[in-house]
DNA sequence: CTGGATACGAGTGTATGCAGTGGTCTTGTG
DNA sequence: CACAAGACCACTGCATACACTCGTATCCAG
């Protein structure tokens, strides 16, 4: 050990992450155990630290009590279509929000990550992940109200697993990417109901992309 | 000390509503510092459990990193309209969902907390604040959708605060009864929009009640 | 009296020790 | 061989010890 005491090499909020980043990645599968001694020398730490970041994991509901223990959560369909169902109201919210309390400063943002968005190499899944997520959040900022933004991300967390994006669909990329534009268009043009209706259809098309990647994981398994 | 060791004579949720409860009755006031020694000492335990109520808190949004540790989060007028903003939706969401999936085994709850409600002595606004929480919380329940009653969950905890509750209003109470009586009969109906619209309109007042009541308060404070 | 360096203290982050609990394995008995 | 009793052990929850940081008070020199 190099150092001990305070000194927060990874800072603190890191190992949350790290934790996090291995159940979205599937290193610790639904059902695992997690054995907070285990971890903690995975990880290079105490088990201090990481008692803190599996509570969090607990409140974010990617990690459950299980008769003495903890372990990775188990996701059924209903869970996943309830987040999506939130989730499609609340893109919808935001979006409306963005076009309503639009300002020219916000489109140089959007405008750009459209355009990072239109040149990603095709087939590039990650790169279209990364395009999308930064339009989403940018959307997210645009809507000024953390309230919101706070509420999205909590639901992101809990489906934003088993694979790295719904983009892993063959074909939907396109699609989306017209989408966006679309949405870009509604917020422009301050139509706060066009803005919701084609940020909720386009939740729609992610839930179902992500409902028939649950499917197609689960009949594998058995 | 009479026990060391594990058991929790205090479940592990409880010292978080204990830290909580005291933040909602302002015990501890918005801005106030929270050193961990000091509230281990007042709660009669280590710091390692403070710790993780404290962290749970600061999910919560209750409490925030300021300079070197926590502070009580100061809340604005921008912050409850925020909340009540995403809560007016959500709440019509879930009555939606309960007229939806209502069946005869949701109405006996949430008739008998109807008549509870019908029956809280004039006056007695813990009683009001008490009965309008658990028709709410059946309401929610009847929605079946675990998702938006956490969401819900989440945004409670974040205004309620302040004053027990917004049946602090003189007045208020009996139009409120009105509203859950034209909701429950909404639900009973299987009548989605109607409940969405008779949810959102009650949380609408509840909100300006708490606009006022917010504003009362800063007013006196200057 | 003022500026800067140093010492101190309050408070957090992390590590580790210790007690208790529930499951499991072992052993003895019918 | 089946089953109950007991010992063991893996693991958690809580307490405490220690390291480090930063603000502040103090003291000395100019």
């Amino acid at each position: 050990m190099t150092s001990t005491g305070q000194r927060p090499d990874r800072s603190r909020g890191s190992l949350y992450e790290e934790l996090r980043d291995r159940i979205a990645s599937g290193d610790l599968a639904p059902g695992d155990h997690l054995v907070e001694t285990t971890l903690a020398k995975h990880h290079g730490v105490s088990r201090t630290p990481i008692r803190e970041a599996l509570r969090r994991l607990e409140q974010d509901g990617l990690v459950e009590q299980f008769e003495r223990g903890l372990r990775v959560r188990l996701q059924d369909l209903d869970e996943i279509l309830e987040v999506y169902g939130v989730r499609i109201l609340l893109e919808g919210a935001v979006a409306a929000s963005a076009a309503e309390r639009y300002r020219e400063s916000d489109r140089l943002r959007l405008h750009s990550l459209l355009e990072r968005m239109d040149n990603v190499e095709p087939g590039d899944v990650d790169a279209m992940a990364e395009a999308n997520r930064h339009f989403h959040q940018a959307v997210w900022a645009a809507g000024h109200n953390q309230t919101l933004v706070d509420m999205l991300n909590r639901l992101s967390v809990r489906v934003d697993r088993y694979s790295p994006s719904t983009y892993s669909d063959v074909g939907r990329w396109p699609r989306a990417a017209a989408q966006h534009h679309e949405l870009y268009q509604a917020i422009v043009g301050r139509d706060a109901e066009a803005a919701r209706t084609v940020a909720g259809t386009h939740m729609q098309e992610a839930r179902d992309v992500r409902v028939a990647l649950w499917q197609s994981a689960h009949e594998a398994a058995g």
